[in-house]
DNA sequence: GAGAGCGGTGTTAACGTAAACATCTTACCC
DNA sequence: GGGTAAGATGTTTACGTTAACACCGCTCTC
C-alpha cells in the first residue's frame, strides 16, 4: 500500500479510500491511484482489514460426510444464505459425529477466522462438551441444545408421522422401520414419529432395523425384511437407505410398490429418478440453511443473546410410485 | 491479550507465548496466565495473528452446485487433503459456472483471507477472464487453463473410451450418447472420447442428445430415446442422467439391461444401489482433492511456480448390471 | 473582502499479535 | 566467589489497514 501511495504521489490513507470506493477522491486521484494498483499488482491485505474492522466477514461450518445425504444441501443452503448477506463459509468435514470430533472441529475452527459458527448435526456431541469460545455466536441444526444455543430443527417427528400415516392409509397393517445411527438425533426422532404413529393407530410396532444412513445399510436390512412375506410397507429413516432397501427388494423378487410399499425421507435430487421413483418426506434444506444464517445475523448484527431460540423447518409428503395399497 | 497479561501479572508477549505453546515458560507461570485466560474468555484473534504471519491458514475453493454430482465428492476431498496440511477452507458456491459467475466468485474470494484458490469446474471461464489477484495460488481442476495454471484433470476421454468400449464388446452395434451441457469441458471431453472410440471401432456414430447433468435431463432425453428401438446402449455424461434415463426407459417398458443397456459417469454414492445397479467410470475424486491440495501446497510452501503442471488422474470402470449383451 | 463551509488530501494512532532483542535471575563451574 | 551460560521474562517494534482528526484551498455569501 505504501509502494502504491509513492508512486501515485498520493499518501496511504488516499490508496484506502481508493479501495474502499470513497466518492471523496478526485476522479484524477483516483485514475492515478488505480493505474497505481494495476501497476504493482496491489490487493488489500484482508487480514490487516479484518483486524482494523473487527469481523472477518466469515462463517464457520462444521459438517459430517458433505458427500453424504442432504447434508450438502443444507451446506449449500447455508453458503448461499450467507452469501446474500456478504459472508463467505469455512468449512470443516468431520468424520464422525461423535463428541470428540466435533469438539476438534470447533478447536480448529475457534482458531481460524470466523464471525460465527453453524453446526450440522451434531449428533452425540453435548452442550458442554463442544468447549466453544466465548462469545462467539453458534446457531445449530440439532434441537438438542436449546437452552444452550439457537437451534434450527426439522420436523422429524411430524415427518414421519406423515409417512407412516400415507402407508397406512394405503391399507397396510402396519409399517416396518429402517432407522439412522442409534446416536444420530434426527434418527431416533423419526423412529420415535413411526413408533408412536403406529401405537396411535393401534397397530402391531414391528422391530425396526438399525441402519447408519448409508445405502449399503438400507441394502443389508433390505435383504433380511426381503425373506419376510408379512411385510409389505417399510419407512425407511432416508433415501439412500431407502434406495438400497429396494436394491435388495428387487433382487429377492418382490416388487415395489407391488409386494412392498417403501417410503423415504430427505427427497434427494435423484430421489424423483429412482426406480420405481420414491415416495419420500421432503425436507427443506434451503429454509434450514437460511434459518441457520439468520439466527447467526441476529447474533452478530444486532447483538441478540439466542440461548432459546428453536424454529422448526415443516416438512412435506412428496408421493410418488414406491407405494401402493398391498395385494 | 493485554487484560489477561495484566490478571496474570505477565507481559502481553508471555501470553502469546502461552497461546502459542512455547516451551520456555515457567509451569507456575503458565499455568497463572491459563487461569486468567480461562476467566476472561480469552481466545486469540486470529486476524492479528494473520496479520503477523503473514499467511491465514484457509485456502478457498469454488465449486458449482455443491449438492449435485461429484462436485461434493471433491470438496469433500479438498478439505480432507487441506485439513491434511493444516488448512481450513473457504468455500464460494456459484450458482453456475460461466464466466462471470466464476469471476465474481473470485473477485469475493480475493478479498477474503486465503493463501490459496481452488478452482473446480471452470467450465466457461477462460484464463484471461478470471481477473485473479497477481501471486495467489491456484489450482484448477480443468486441463483447459495448462500453461496458465496448474491444472489436475480427470482422464475423461480415456473414462468415456472405456465406457464405451465396454458395451462395443458386448455386442452391440454402437452406443448412444447423452452429453452434458455444451459449455462443460468435461462434458465436451466425453463426448469425444465416445465419438473417437466410435470412429475407431468403426461404427456410425448417432446424434448425441444433450443434456445439462440433472437427472431430470436424463429422463428428457430417455423418453426421446426409448421410442427409437434400436437403440440398445447408452452412454451417459454422468450417473444422474444415467438414473434419469433408465427412470425414463423403465417408464416406457424397456428393460435395462435387457433391452437397452446403459453406462454413466462418475461412480456416485448410489450408483450401486440403484435399480439396476449403474455401470459406471468410476473418478477418483480423493486423488483429485489430494492433487490439488498438493499443487497449492507446493505453490504456498515452496513458492514453486507451476504454470505447466498438468496431472491427468486415471479412471475405473465398474461393470454392475445395468450392462448386458444385446438380445 | 472576510468568514463560513466544503471537498480533497495528509497525519496520527490504533486494531492484537509475535519476532527480535534486552534484561534479569538462577545455576553451575573452576 | 567471580564469571559464564542458560532459562525466564519484559520491551520495542512492525505487520497493513482505516477511523478520526487536521489541514489546505476554493467557492459562496452577505
Amino acid at each position: 500500500m505504501a509502494d502504491v501511495a509513492a508512486l501515485a504521489g498520493v499518501s496511504a490513507q488516499t490508496v484506502s479510500r481508493v479501495s474502499m470506493g470513497a466518492s471523496n477522491v478526485r476522479d484524477e486521484t483516483r485514475d492515478r491511484v488505480l493505474a497505481a494498483m494495476q501497476q504493482l499488482g496491489y490487493s488489500p491485505n484482508s487480514a490487516a482489514r479484518a483486524l482494523r474492522y473487527g469481523q472477518y466477514g466469515t462463517f464457520g461450518v462444521i459438517a459430517h460426510r458433505l458427500a453424504r445425504t442432504g447434508e450438502s444441501r443444507t451446506v449449500e443452503a447455508v453458503v448461499e444464505a450467507a452469501r446474500d448477506h456478504g459472508y463467505t463459509v469455512t468449512l470443516v468435514d468431520v468424520e464422525s459425529p461423535s463428541s470428540d470430533d466435533v469438539s476438534a472441529a470447533v478447536a480448529r475452527l475457534s482458531h481460524q477466522a470466523i464471525d460465527g459458527l453453524v453446526i450440522i448435526r451434531a449428533e452425540t456431541a453435548t452442550p458442554d462438551s463442544l468447549l466453544l469460545p466465548p462469545r462467539l455466536p453458534v446457531a445449530v441444526s440439532d434441537s438438542r441444545f436449546v437452552g444452550h444455543h439457537p437451534a434450527v430443527g426439522t420436523d422429524q417427528t411430524g415427518g414421519a408421522q406423515r409417512a407412516v400415516e400415507h402407508l397406512l392409509g394405503l391399507g397396510h397393517r402396519t409399517v416396518h422401520h429402517v432407522t439412522g445411527p442409534e446416536d444420530s438425533r434426527p434418527a431416533l426422532q423419526r423412529a420415535e414419529g413411526w413408533r408412536a404413529t403406529l401405537t396411535a393407530a393401534g397397530r402391531d410396532v414391528p422391530p425396526p432395523v438399525t441402519g447408519d444412513w448409508s445405502a449399503g445399510s438400507g441394502y443389508a436390512a433390505g435383504r433380511a425384511l426381503a425373506t419376510q412375506s408379512e411385510v409389505t410397507a417399510v419407512f425407511c429413516a432416508n433415501d439412500e437407505m431407502a434406495a438400497g432397501l429396494i436394491h435388495a427388494l428387487h433382487e429377492a423378487g418382490r416388487d415395489v410398490p407391488g409386494d412392498v410399499s417403501v417410503v423415504g425421507f430427505d427427497d434427494i435430487l435423484l430421489a424423483e429418478h429412482l426406480w420405481p421413483p420414491l415416495t419420500t418426506v421432503a425436507q427443506d434444506f434451503a429454509a434450514v440453511g437460511r434459518e441457520l444464517v439468520d439466527l447467526l445475523m441476529r447474533q452478530v448484527r444486532d447483538g441478540e443473546v439466542l440461548t432459546d431460540v428453536h424454529t422448526l423447518v415443516p416438512v412435506r409428503l412428496v408421493v410418488r410410485a414406491s407405494t401402493a395399497p398391498p395385494r
